[in-house]
DNA sequence: GCCTAAAATGAAATCGTGTGCAAAATGGTT
DNA sequence: AACCATTTTGCACACGATTTCATTTTAGGC
């Protein structure tokens, strides 16, 4: 009764599997990882063992010892949003093609609990933590975590107001919006319209304002006066709401921009279902990301493209790397946009 | 040089706090664990210079010693699926608030990578299991995994072909799904339907199935002919494309009850953008679940809903039950479906 | 100031694994 | 058969915490 392999019901160890086939239980380490030297023999016959007792190497344990936790944190404000949806969907399976797990957390809108959040997320020794959100500041990132965390933030970084920059321990993955801007604008015009409008995410994030100012540049280089804006925070209501607002009380538009797709929803609807006009007709409509909802029927919307295969690509390819070689300069990816051509334009 | 708090640059440990704050290591552990009985000034001393040197205990330390990981593994074949996201939005949030954390996995829909997949979620402990996924066999689950893991499967238990129930270590969470179903038939009847049909979801999928089923005892209780059928896998275009299908070459209907939003989406589209029908004028459509998405304008979907917050809190409490007791009998937890009226029916 | 019950303390054992190192086994050559 | 190079093996320690348990300190009542 004394012996391991039947001692207790409930998870089997190294041990258990070692009495159970006549080995040490440095063999049944050596057996499970790859590049150590044990006879194949050997390690087959401990792999059947493991096996017939149901054995999985602790990774608990085996982190204490090997400072990697397959952990990667990630951090998002919404997980029901599509598009962040979309991006945890391909980064978890990315992820876990390189045996990587993914722990989600959760931040809240309001910023105050952020702390207690990353300290907690610390706690589990992630190899690396990915904040898909701007309501955590890249500083108070790399403050709580330990420095040696390589940490990414999938939104420009940006100084924030204490003029402080991230530091160059951030690799960068850069989406080069301008492109997908420039032709979404193009098509506009070339399609008539005369008035824009830009409906902007939320007041805080750097996307969307990466975004309005590239707007900008591009409608002056164009020699097209400054858009109008709307001020959104990326959902469906507030879009749909404020869209109205700007038909009403103000002036309209015929050209509206939007810093999201689910935005775009908002005001395609507002104008059809409530101002009683045509899009792409009347009012032209374009949306920003290209989630999965946009090819539907209903809006079938013409929007600028961040292909996700290829940014997901690029992050883990970052991650891998910097794993890999810690201390190695900054590094910076750069993801493409396009426009895909619709129907909300003309 | 060889103080302990000075020697790594790395994360501080119980060690370097206790020998700079000159208490013991075991006193640092006390500190952070609110049951444990230390002197107030002293935890104070010591949770100020733990933060001083950014000192979290290391969970995977722990998790070794007290064997709770504070790791709760989620299953799911897609996390883009709006429906998906929500339930993981919730539970990461619900979680987060009773100190777990939310450990992602991805399924493919094919069944090939089952074990692999759940072999290597075995190798993080986690302390419970949820699956929103049919595509794992709760029996795989509970044999992969330890029994001693409070297993949740989000769906039907139902039995497999083999005839094997489940086992009596499942806790049940119920959808009164019958409720619902019953008021959307009676108000589509009561506008007039006269021809059903039923958009069910994937083919192996139990929780259609049984939608499904009591469809059809609904309607043979109320003297209504069975429903047509459409095959459909919960996605969009499928709805899309078997809805045409169903009007092109079988007989068409005027009453489409979907057993999914995002499937009642694709029959709307297919409805009036190719098909020039009216909703709900021509055919009337009732989705399930009730996703963020229904109340769009342009769906504005009429539909049975799934009260998420109920359900993910039935779920949770489960989940913390079971956990402080692990051997009481069976539990069950039952959530009750209702229909949402909006502008799809009449 | 003394006695007792309760609270606080720290040394040592423990959890399950990977790794450095020295010893042993193996295989191929002369 | 003796030799050397290479592979394989196992002991002992490390990882960072928690938890007994025996001991010391504190607090309270007389």
């Amino acid at each position: 009764m004394s012996d391991p392999a039947t001692r207790n019901r409930s998870r089997a160890t190294a041990d258990m599997v070692a009495s159970r086939a006549n080995v040490s239980r440095v063999a049944v380490s050596r057996a499970f990882n790859p590049h150590a030297s044990i006879k194949p023999e050997k390690r087959d016959l401990i792999l059947r063992v493991a096996q017939e007792l149901n054995y999985t190497p602790d990774m608990a344990a085996r982190s204490m010892v090997t400072g990697r936790s397959h952990l990667v944190g990630v951090i998002v404000p919404d997980v029901c949003s599509p598009w962040e949806s979309q991006e945890i969907d391909a980064l978890t399976t990315a992820l876990q093609a390189e045996g990587f797990a993914t722990l989600l957390f959760k931040t809240r809108t309001d910023l105050s609990m952020d702390e207690t959040l990353l300290t907690y997320m610390k706690g589990f020794n992630p190899d690396s933590v990915i904040a898909f959100t701007e309501n955590v500041r890249p500083q108070t990132l790399s403050r709580v975590l330990d420095r040696a965390v390589p940490i990414y933030v999938a939104y420009p970084h940006g100084e924030d107001e204490t003029g402080e920059a991230p530091g160059p321990l951030f690799d960068r993955l850069n989406v080069m919006q301008r492109d997908g801007i420039e032709q979404a604008i193009a098509l506009m015009q070339g399609y008539g319209a005369k008035r824009f409008a830009f409906l902007a995410g939320a007041t805080h994030s750097l996307a969307t304002a990466e975004r309005e100012r590239m707007m900008h540049n591009i409608m002056a280089e164009r020699g097209l006066e400054p858009p109008l804006r709307i001020q959104g925070d990326y959902t469906y209501d507030t879009a749909y709401r404020e869209t109205l607002n700007l038909f009403r009380v103000g002036e309209g538009a015929d050209a509206i921009f939007s810093a999201n797709d689910v935005g775009a929803f908002g005001v395609i609807d507002a104008l059809r279902h409530d101002l009683g006009l045509r899009v792409p007709q009347d009012v032209k409509v374009v949306g920003f990301d290209d989630i999965l909802q946009s090819h539907w029927k209903s809006y079938n919307l013409t929007t600028v493209k961040i292909d996700l295969t290829e940014r997901v690509q690029a992050l883990v390819r970052l991650i891998l790397r910097r794993l890999k070689s810690p201390s190695s300069p900054s590094l910076t990816e750069t993801v493409s946009t396009r426009l895909v051509v619709r129907g909300t334009v003309g």
